[in-house]
DNA sequence: TAATATACATACAACTTTGTATGTAAACAA
DNA sequence: TTGTTTACATACAAAGTTGTATGTATATTA
């Protein structure tokens, strides 16, 4: 096979991109050479350097691919619509970001990857600048929704919102770490719906 | 110089340490070569190969010199003592860590070279298992540390040490994880004290 | 239907990296 | 003082990795 549809190509490119996931994860993305991707997605190097320029490239459409649907599912679901419940929305959120990883196993690989599977260096800095950018724009949100429980009186009237917002991105960026990292789900996997629940009523009235 | 004293050896064993530190810092560490790090020391690959039997063990070698020290403050700092203030010392105790990444340079590089700069494959991986096993016992400790708020009336009667103990341990991790990434200071290095302080008023009665 | 662009496979050259083997001069021990 | 070990430097072999150049059969287009 030397000339594919469109179709096909765009199978091949996926193929490769699965590839490139799985060998990521057990080698580490540094250590993983162009060979062994195009072994694992049963082309040549030829195939994986015709569809991306080299190994950053491949790394940045696999995380793309995952990130960028997260972000959307993140930012609609903190929408700030009418909702009588501020507090169980922010809950809700939370965990919904958790069943996401739990319900896909290639969004569960790629934070694996990287989270600990990758080095954040050169061409990479930028993606960890985006992703503080990113918990950013989260925290805001947050804080619109606790300022809306504010007004629906759900919370403590000493506890400002600002700072609530804070400390919950905080919580969850911790739970987010030790989860990925629990491969055994000894301490966060399973109890994370539960730790997230205590965290939000922790802060009710 | 083909032969030095005992003293000179562990003189060019440290200056191997410390240079491995800022190549690995700047160039992750599945990037650099044994070479630049010789080079960084002024020596041979040879004097490397003749302290270290790999680059594993040399990357082991530098984690620990600033990992041990770490664990050792952090247990004598959380140190159930007669106190009248436990919420205060749980404070002290997570900007304590904090003073000592902002203190020692040394530190701080190595944190950054753990959390964005390797990847936890293969030999390494036991290494995360070690992280986890350590925030368990931290958690605990500082479990111990609000059980005697409670008792001290410091707490709202509502809320139980051991879920705060876990939500303050994964606040802490989520706020290294982001101080570390922090490099131009924008949001987290130069306010996690106050964060810190935050977070406790959250729990005080 | 002929020309062209596509989607790869194959081949090649250059460089890097690793581990080890060997050399060696000085420190140390007897 | 003479061996022996130490603390490296140097040399070497083997393998891996990268990017590109080139080949090629087939889609696609005009």
């Amino acid at each position: 096979m030397v000339r594919q549809t469109k179709e096909n190509a765009e199978i091949t490119r996926q193929r490769i991109i699965d590839a490139a996931r799985e060998v990521f994860l057990s080698r580490g993305v540094s250590r993983t050479s162009m060979e062994q991707i195009a072994a694992q997605a049963g082309v040549t190097r030829g195939a994986i350097y015709w569809h991306f320029s080299n190994k950053t490239e491949l790394f940045s459409a696999l995380r793309e691919q995952v990130i960028l649907p997260l972000i959307d599912r993140m930012d609609e679901s903190l929408l700030v619509e009418n909702n009588d419940d501020p507090l169980g929305q922010i809950g809700k959120f939370l965990s919904g970001t958790i069943d996401a990883l739990n319900e896909c196993s290639y969004t569960r690989q790629i934070f694996e990857i990287m989270m600990v599977k990758c080095e954040y260096v050169e061409e990479l800095t930028t993606v960890l600048e985006q992703t503080l950018c990113n918990c950013e724009r989260i925290t805001k949100k947050i804080e619109q929704l606790y300022e809306r429980a504010k007004t629906k009186d759900q919370l403590k009237p000493t506890d400002s919102p600002a700072i609530l917002a804070m400390d919950t991105h905080l919580f969850f960026s911790g739970l987010i770490h030790l989860w990925v990292k629990d491969l055994d789900h000894k301490h966060y996997r399973d109890q994370a719906t539960e730790l997230i629940g205590n965290h939000i009523n922790l802060r009710r009235k």
